[in-house]
DNA sequence: TATTAAGTAGTAATCATTACTAGTTATAAG
DNA sequence: CTTATAACTAGTAATGATTACTACTTAATA
């Protein structure tokens, strides 16, 4: 894999924020500093990030894909009412079984978080 | 939620797999059944039941949906390579952070199985 | 057995994502 | 430094899984 600015800016801009955003959001503030970056260059880049594990993926209930640079193992807590995404710390483990390789790992919750709980 | 042949039909063909189909395979499925069913009526329905928590949803690593009607708490290993799933037991309950509400939780696996790393 | 709201078949529409094309550029070797 | 070339890109067209729509059907209740 080459080096290229558009990618690059991708994975900084994702790396900088805690917000799980879909890649519509990134590409509004890729094009911050790269203003005629395209659409497909940021679906492109993302999916060859998730390839090379470099940043991770993962969707609500509502099937709205979401990125996420922080690959240190942890779960996610998805909003099933305003779609927020909060970080969590791993509380299930489960056990590869024998002889299968296991590269990476997805856990997450789904539910209603505490600011629309406290709402009703 | 009324009764519906249709819905109780997808549910039963689900419920009598241990594949982890799609949506085009359970269609196929039903249809065996109830000959002039429609794709509409398959995805309306899967919706339905995931949202009312008879059956679950996952994805694989290229982003193909696919259904579960075993809704004991358990993980799933979905290999990147044949896309194959398999059940996985997990070692410890989780536990919903303070003040959340979480109603359902989904753990994923993702690697190479058995079968694809014995083929190299 | 009449009412009605939920469900359905069949088809059209949607839209997030991918594919395509002609041009650009990082990278490594001469 | 060239030069070669394969990876990458912008811009746009196409895709396809899923959803929406419409007229019709049916489960459930009084």
């Amino acid at each position: 894999m080459r080096y290229s600015l558009q990618r690059e800016t991708i994975y900084e801009v994702l790396k900088a924020t805690k917000s799980h955003p879909n890649a519509e959001w990134i590409y509004t503030q890729v094009r911050k500093q790269i203003p005629d970056i395209s659409l497909g260059t940021v679906y492109r880049n993302l999916n060859s990030l998730v390839e090379s594990r470099r940043i991770d993926s993962l969707e609500t209930a509502l099937k709205e894909v979401r990125y996420d640079a922080d690959m240190t193992v942890h779960a996610h807590f998805v909003c099933d009412k305003c779609s927020k995404i909060f970080d969590m710390e791993i509380k299930a483990k489960a056990q590869s079984p024998e002889g299968f390789e296991c590269n990476y790992e997805k856990h997450i919750y789904y539910g209603i978080c505490k600011d629309c709980k406290d709402k009703k």
